[in-house]
DNA sequence: ATAATGAGTGCAAACGATAGCACGGAGGTA
DNA sequence: TACCTCCGTGCTATCGTTTGCACTCATTAT
């Protein structure tokens, strides 16, 4: 009942092989019956059967998009939201689809890349998270399909695919920041020290002290959780043994425990930065100064990524994500 | 080079026909030949090829999802997050993919869809949003398409699949524990009044009213924007003609103005609800006690809606979702 | 005039599944 | 023993495109 290419070919006079090279712009076909043709789509209303096509051509020009659904905290911030969003810019602009899917733990992850790819309906996969040994990113190499991932992988870190924000960069910049407005002792709270994140963030500090020439000091660091109450507690602790005059951290959760602790100490003064600029952190009191990782541009650009890989391999195989620093009122006080 | 049906057929020693109807389950296959069938599927780590399946049964078990793009409000909160949750869930249950796409407006929305339906990429479609006179919907009603909204439909609303929450029923539920707390001179503060959720809101709240005896006040209602401003200003309209002890409000946003305007008149023992519970709610000081909508329900139970209707027309073509007060500081001042 | 060239098309075989129809043979009835 | 059923399968067309190969003419070189 719907309009085929063969109803197509019947009313320009042609035969269907003719119309499916006017539509793949073949080089070789006369503007004659190319017009004849285009004509005739246009009175039909034609559309290609994109599975048809798909089924032809072995391609689906549709990406899979995994979604982590254990992370509450981080469901509740915008991030995957708007990595969501570049990725469909992208996508919609080289005219692939993107199928998502939720899925609850690792185990059920692999089951669904599993299916994903051996029911042929993705030509690519898009991984927002990365653990490490992570049995997604194994299960993808081992079946040599092409994916991406968000976040920098610990192993294989040239072979893969990946986008990330440039971290250690990002905390540089707020040092930096926080040195040219006169700190000098500044502290660092971090998340796990397993997380990639952390140390890439660690580094930056790092960087920025020597660049300074301001010493080093490995007890003015504490890694925790990436939760308030680690946050608080870590606050409590570098006090407890140092005046500071400044803390950095790696997330705004933890920067939400810090202000909290330093109020309680009534240090007022101290300045104080969070990460990944959540929407909570203007709320605050005083507003946190944060980093915004960019989500959407790293979602954008993991889609680029992954379908410039896609047939021939690209020689660009990963990309680093600027950060900004977005100065609120918690960086600006005290010196 | 993948595997096919006939490789598995080929093992089995039986016709690709029959490896189909094993698949399928059909009725009569002796068993013999199912388990030798499975045996060789199994062995073969075979998996049939969704295209091609798609292709033959003209159905891709797939739906598609339109999300906006304009609306930054929105998009922070995560009500779009909730909702994709809940018809992941469901259509995995069902053995769906789902296709999502963000569209900046109204336009792209249909010309997306158009492509869509037209390459036959999806068995039905969900629509996060209603507006009034939505050209998506008309659209879809026009083409024949089975598709779902998510909001209830200002016309057609019998013919058209769609879920929403019982607005009149949740803020009846706000009102009435109100008056249970000995509130009596309540104000409303809504949305304009052109969306149905308002006027839904509104009639729930005149139905506490009724309910428990108490004259209705017109004057008590005001209906302006969706904004912080716009709920600071009603506030104090409200307050400049009469002392209320308690204000109701269709929506967060809304009551954090109020809550300001309320601050600053000095009105601590006003009791103050929102709506829609997003996260801000219950970092405010006082915490404000709003109305959880169950967005994930709503992405359930929409998925469910669509699936069930897609071959066979069900008879039960709505669904409204129960909403759950949650009470906070904010309402358990005064009286 | 004849042969070689090449541009513009059509034929037909994939792609990997589904399903209507037909057919062989086992079991039951006359 | 001859005929009818009906169960379990295979054959084959079909879904709508793509694409390698071959074919037809007109054109140009010899």
């Amino acid at each position: 009942m719907p309009v085929t290419i063969k109803d197509v070919a019947k009313m320009a006079g042609v035969s269907p092989s003719t119309v499916s090279r006017v539509i793949a712009d073949h080089p070789k076909i006369s503007q004659a019956t190319k017009d004849r043709v285009t004509e005739a789509m246009e009175a039909l209303q034609y559309r290609p059967n994109a599975i048809a096509r798909s089924l032809a051509n072995q391609s689906t020009k549709t990406l899979g998009l995994l979604l982590p659904n254990n992370d509450e905290d981080l469901l509740q911030n915008p991030f995957y939201v708007q990595v969501m969003r570049g990725i469909s810019r992208y996508a919609q602009k080289a005219g692939y689809y993107i199928l998502y899917s939720y899925t609850d733990h690792e185990e059920q992850e692999v089951k669904m890349l599993d299916e994903l790819l051996h029911s042929k309906w993705v030509d690519g996969v898009i991984l927002t998270t990365i653990r490490e040994n992570d049995r997604c990113v194994e299960f993808l190499r081992a079946k040599q399909h092409p994916f991406v991932v968000i976040g920098t992988p610990e192993d294989h870190a040239d072979e893969i695919l990946w986008v990330d924000n440039n971290n250690s960069n990002a905390m540089y910049d707020v040092v930096a920041s926080l040195v040219e407005k006169g700190h000098r002792r500044i502290g660092f709270i971090g998340g796990p020290h397993e997380f990639a994140v952390t140390r890439y963030r660690l580094r930056g500090y790092q960087k920025a002290l020597a660049h300074y020439d301001l010493p080093y000091h490995p007890e003015w660091v504490v890694e925790k959780d990436y939760t308030e109450k680690a946050g608080y507690e870590a606050a409590l602790a570098l006090f407890a043994q140092e005046d500071l005059d400044a803390i950095v951290t790696t997330d705004d959760l933890i920067a939400f425990g810090a202000q909290k602790a330093l109020k309680e100490m009534g240090k007022t003064q101290v300045a104080l930065t969070g990460f990944n600029n959540t929407i909570l952190a203007e709320y605050k009191s005083p507003t946190i100064s944060s980093v915004d990782i960019k989500a959407e541009a790293l979602g954008y650009e993991a889609a680029k990524l992954l379908i410039t890989n896609l047939g021939k391999q690209s020689e660009v195989r990963h990309c680093l994500i600027d950060t900004e620093f977005i100065e609120r009122e918690s960086s600006c006080v005290g010196k």
